[in-house]
DNA sequence: ATAATTATTTAGATTTACCTAAACTTTATT
DNA sequence: AATAAAGTTTAGGTAAATCTAAATAATTAT
């Protein structure tokens, strides 16, 4: 297996997650927003895994991860849902914190580590978000299509079903800007009633109810 | 705390080390030598250190850590010789083994990580090379009373601990049957290298160099 | 189909952490 | 004390990963 910058394995990363949720060729704008970094970076860094046949791309066409970038995509998440078990398993930290801290591990690059951790924590077939983690061959289960708002981990989101199809609910959805295919900015969960502050691009802030959360269907950006 | 880079944490690791072993001011040159990079880059470096106020430098006058940086030096080992403990504890590596990921696993900074990590191990005072392990306040027990095997004036030795971590030393060992809490006679000391011959429990004699000797720490039984 | 808008790329800078080669200090030697 | 040797710094350069601004291509709207 190449050897990977951790830039170069968080662009895979990127590229793996976007082309998951159905964009046929990845688009520089599309990339560098996962990212938060700009599209003139993206074009860059383009041409350097492409060079690595990492990816497939051609100037104004998008990208897609050939199959090695694929494989290089499924060890890293491996090596990133394994980590947030160890965290969640054995060191107790609760679901929603151990994304930034295995966003970091994941980069410690060793077969030999993941693999005896994995085993170490009973060769887990999911993370603690419910996401399959890829065997050591780059096997995967299917990925779990949604998730309520209220048990959704990831802080940005796209909207893509809305369960509870009231009137009362529907207005109030409709009213704050939320529909289908909606991207929301997950600002604060406030744990003595479950409420959820929410942004939506060029919108203020808002908080939405438990009870309104557990009926909006979401997926990660 | 302040923010460091990787390699900003690799110098102040590198220059606590050397301060450790008795340089009064550590210079440029030991600096680049044990970072295996040149003495132009180690000024470089000196210069930002020095802006942050971890190190006090006046050009040709060497390099000191400040209470700041001492500080941050700590904090770094804490988190490699923690690591180190789970690897050998948890995921059952052998000690030759866990010092270049650690070396990686170190770079993660979380507070809240490295304290649940030392209370999931239990609190360990020792790392499996047998130095000590400073607590969360940077507090750190003395290194255990030791001499290195060169050095060593008893005829029967145990190994405390191992001072180059490099794997090619620590797979020699390993292959020579030399650990931690190995016990070892010495049979014979030739001056003219300064080379020893010595003996374990049940296994024929063997002969090391004045450059192993040097890095095993030993005390009489 | 032409213009306007949006997306993408290029060109040129910047920062970090390196490097080499040359200049300069300090130290050791005669 | 003068000189040689060793150690250190400066000057100038490189590569990775960014950025902004300007140019160019693709898409959408008129």
């Amino acid at each position: 297996m190449m050897n990977l910058t951790i830039a170069e394995e968080n662009y895979i990363k990127s590229i793996y997650k976007l082309e998951e949720e159905g964009q046929e060729a990845v688009s520089t704008n599309a990339l560098a927003g996962e990212l938060e970094t700009k599209p003139a970076s993206v074009t860059d860094m383009a041409k350097k895994l492409k060079e690595k046949k990492l990816i497939s791309y051609e100037k104004y066409q998008g990208i897609n991860l050939t199959a090695e970038g694929k494989k290089a995509a499924l060890n890293i998440i491996r090596r990133h849902r394994l980590w947030e078990c160890f965290l969640v398993d054995k060191l107790s930290f609760s679901w929603e914190e151990v994304h930034e801290l295995a966003e970091e591990l994941e980069h410690v690059r060793s077969e030999k580590l993941i693999n005896r951790l994995s085993e170490f924590l009973g060769n887990p077939q999911i993370d603690p978000h419910g996401d399959p983690i890829p065997d050591a061959q780059g096997k995967m289960g299917k990925p779990r299509p949604q998730t309520p708002l209220d048990k959704a981990r990831a802080k940005r989101l796209e909207v893509v079903a809305v369960s509870d199809k009231s009137t009362a609910l529907l207005e109030f959805l409709n009213a704050k800007g939320i529909r289908l295919g909606t991207q929301l900015d997950v600002i604060e969960r406030y744990e003595f009633d479950n409420s959820i502050e929410l942004k939506i691009r060029n919108q203020p802030a808002f908080t939405i109810s438990e009870q309104v959360s557990k009926n909006i269907m979401v997926k990660p950006i």
